[in-house]
DNA sequence: GTCTATACCAGGATAGAC
DNA sequence: GTCTATCCTGGTATAGAC
């Protein structure tokens, strides 16, 4: 293929054409987990639904793990945008509306909770995907916090001060709650999630 | 080895022999999953730790998964036997106060949450797994929910329906920390176990 | 950078003798 | 029921040419 070098020793062109099919191979992978599964999905699948070949791809990704690192970082990203924006909003959905919408919205993009179960327990004992576990739930829980946070000032008045303590105790249980119900709707096929979401929201502090 | 059949076609000793031996394995195989995790434990090691052979351990069980099945099915027990004796105390931990005797219990059997969250990740794809998860989780459920419902008759003078009205709805709350707190301190090295439980414990309801 | 072909390995499960 | 030895599958990652 065509690598241009424009000008001194830093490979411009070069540089977002490997970041293009960085996106083309990360979009393949979650293409090929929505339809089977983390697990289930081999690097052969990925090959093939890429387009590309097992060469082209190992050139960009060392294994299996940084492809879900680039794809994982990359659909967590959206869920803290969408947090972030609707804490802008004048009227703000309470926290445990908000856990509805995170819920649709992971859904949504990544079409089946399972993946999101199956990554937990390979990050057990996979460095580089324990890795993206860990970042990925210190940026929720800090967003989280944040939101929570502001809204206790803005629905209850709260000194900035004490309305963080409030919410750095609280966010671990919105947080259980959205794994909790990940969890849950990934392994019980008879799974009720509306009767989880209405019980949970119910009784989560306001 | 020793078979003996005790008059008719009922194998009576045989039947005994094979609990033992059953039990013998589960035994082994849970205290190589204490030291390795579940996914890092090869059969070759729970031949090994069991003093059996790979022959004899397959006479006894068709794979891994079924292993697991009985290992969890035996822990899982001791745990609704906790709670359940619990209920019948004069005076009943609070569901919060609960929840902390379970996990503790559950760390002390398990020995490392990391197992948990692996098998959870497993369940997904194997279909043995996933019936021991959604039975495991059912019972933890039920048993989680009568002991809240008992609670709220006893602490608020609920009437049973209505007391086991509200516990089924906020038994999620509780599954859900639950399921997060083991989640959370398999995966995050610095999880900070009792800022969860003392948070969590100040903001479920009561 | 990308391709094809393949080496290589781990690990679960079985065969057949005792 | 149990043992030893081994087969066999799936799957990751690399070699070497273009």
């Amino acid at each position: 293929m065509i690598i241009l070098f424009y000008g001194g020793s830093v490979p411009r062109v070069t540089e977002e054409y490997r970041d293009v099919r960085r996106q083309q191979i990360a979009d393949a992978a979650l293409r090929a987990f929505r339809r089977r599964g983390f697990q289930a999905t081999s690097m052969a699948e990925i090959i093939a639904e890429s387009g590309l070949s097992a060469g082209a791809i190992y050139g960009h990704f060392k294994g299996k793990s940084e492809i879900v690192f680039e794809v994982a970082t990359r659909v967590v990203g959206a869920r803290i945008g969408d947090i972030e924006r609707l804490a802008e909003r004048d009227s703000m959905p309470s926290p445990a509306e908000l856990l509805r919408l995170i819920m649709a919205g992971m859904l949504k993009d990544v079409g089946n909770p399972a993946i999101l179960v199956q990554i937990w327990g390979e990050a057990v004992t996979d460095p580089v995907l324990k890795q993206l576990v860990q970042g990925v739930l210190a940026r929720l829980r800090d967003t989280w916090t944040r939101y929570i946070s502001l809204w206790h000032q803005r629905e209850h008045g709260l000194a900035e001060s004490e309305a963080d303590a409030i919410a750095a105790e609280q966010v671990h249980l919105f947080v259980s709650a959205a794994q909790g119900y990940l969890l849950q709707s990934a392994l019980l096929s008879d799974f009720d999630s509306e009767a989880f979401l209405s019980g949970v929201e119910k009784h989560l502090p306001r």
